[in-house]
DNA sequence: ACGTAATTGTAATATTATAACATTTAAATT
DNA sequence: AATTTAAATGTTATAATATTACAATTACGT
C-alpha cells in the first residue's frame, strides 16, 4: 500500500494535525518542551501509518533543509517523543509509530502487516488481561510491554499481495 | 541472579541435555542437519535462562578454540536454528533463547525479568486466545508473533533487586 | 567417482544506537 | 535587565548488531 492509497481511506492530514495537536496540550499540561526539533519528528513519523526508522527520520529532517543533522539529534528528540507516551517503539522492526491515544499511558499492541508495513495499534482489554493474569499468575510485575503481531493485513489479502 | 543461583533450584544440565536431544531428534525426522557448528550453537544458547546476544556466542565459540569466528558463522547458525523453532528471537533485546517446545511450532510469548534476565516462555492459550482474536477481528492473518513482556520476576521483587 | 546442493570461510560493509564533551538556548532567580 | 542554572542541541567518534558477496569446502544422491 502506497500513500495515495492510504489516503483514499482517510484524511491523513486529519492525523496528523490531530497527533501534533494533542502533543501540544499533553506537553504543555505537562510542562514539556515540546521543542520545534522534537515537534518536527513528531510530524515525520506521522508522515504515514507505517513505522519509521531512525535513519529515514534523519534523512527526512536533512531534506528539509536542516542543514547537517545527526544521530544523536534523532535518537534525542523519539527518547522525548517515547518518554512522553507520543510516539511507541516497534522493537522488532528498529522502528517508531506515532501513539494513537497519548493522552494516558499504556502498553503498545500491534498488528504489522509484512506486506503494506502498515501498523495498527491495537487496545483489546482481552489481551491486556490475558497477560495480566498470566503474569499475576506468576509473581511477576510488568512494567512494559511488547507486542507486535506480523502477518497480512485484510486489504493486502484481498490483493494478493499476501 | 547468577547462574550458581539458578542452578539451585533446577538442574540445569538436564535442560541443556535435553534441549539438544529433542533437536537431534526433530531434526532428523525433518532431514535438517544438525551439523556440528549449529549443535554448539544451540549449546551455548542453552548455557542458560537468559536471552544471549549474537555477538557473546561469537566470543564464547572463539573461546572454546574454535579458531577465527565471523558473524555470519553464528548469525547463520541462528538462522537455521530460528527456522526449525529450536530458537526464539528476542526482539527487544537483539538476542537469542532456546524454545522450551519445539515439537511443534508456535508463537513465542515471554516475560523478562530487566534484572535478572531470566526469560520464562509462556505458553498460555487466554493470551493466543485474545490475540488470535482481536487480529480475527480485523481480517488479519497472523504469521508470527512477538510477544514480550519486561519487568521484574518475582525472585527479583522478594530480594529487592526490583 | 561424479555432479550437485548445502554448508562454511572470509572480507568487507551496512544498519542501528550510544558515549563523551562542547556549545547554545531557555527558564528561573535575583 | 543581568545572572545563574538547567535543559537542549551540536559535534565527533565509536559501539553494537546484522548482512552482502563471493570463494572454498563438505556432504549427499546418483
Amino acid at each position: 500500500m502506497n500513500n495515495r492509497a492510504s489516503e483514499r481511506r482517510h484524511n491523513h492530514q486529519h492525523c496528523i494535525d490531530s497527533a501534533l495537536e494533542s502533543a501540544r496540550v499533553l506537553c504543555r499540561e505537562r510542562g514539556a518542551r515540546l521543542t520545534p526539533n522534537r515537534e518536527q519528528v513528531l510530524r515525520l513519523v506521522w508522515a504515514n501509518h507505517q513505522p519509521v526508522g531512525a535513519y529515514s527520520l534523519l534523512e527526512a529532517l536533512a531534506e528539509q533543509g536542516k542543514g547537517r543533522i545527526t544521530p544523536p539529534t534523532v535518537y534525542r528528540a523519539l527518547d522525548f517523543l517515547l518518554e512522553q507516551g507520543l510516539i511507541h517503539r516497534i522493537a522488532s522492526l528498529n522502528a517508531f509509530i506515532g501513539c494513537t491515544d497519548p493522552t494516558h499511558r499504556h502498553a503498545g499492541h500491534f498488528l504489522i502487516c509484512q506486506h503494506c508495513n502498515t501498523a495498527i495499534e491495537l487496545q483489546e482489554p482481552p489481551i491486556s488481561d490475558a497477560i495480566t493474569q498470566s503474569a499475576d499468575a506468576q509473581g511477576f510485575r510488568i512494567h512494559q510491554q511488547c507486542v507486535e503481531i506480523i502477518g497480512s493485513c485484510q486489504r493486502c489479502q484481498e490483493q494478493g499481495d499476501e
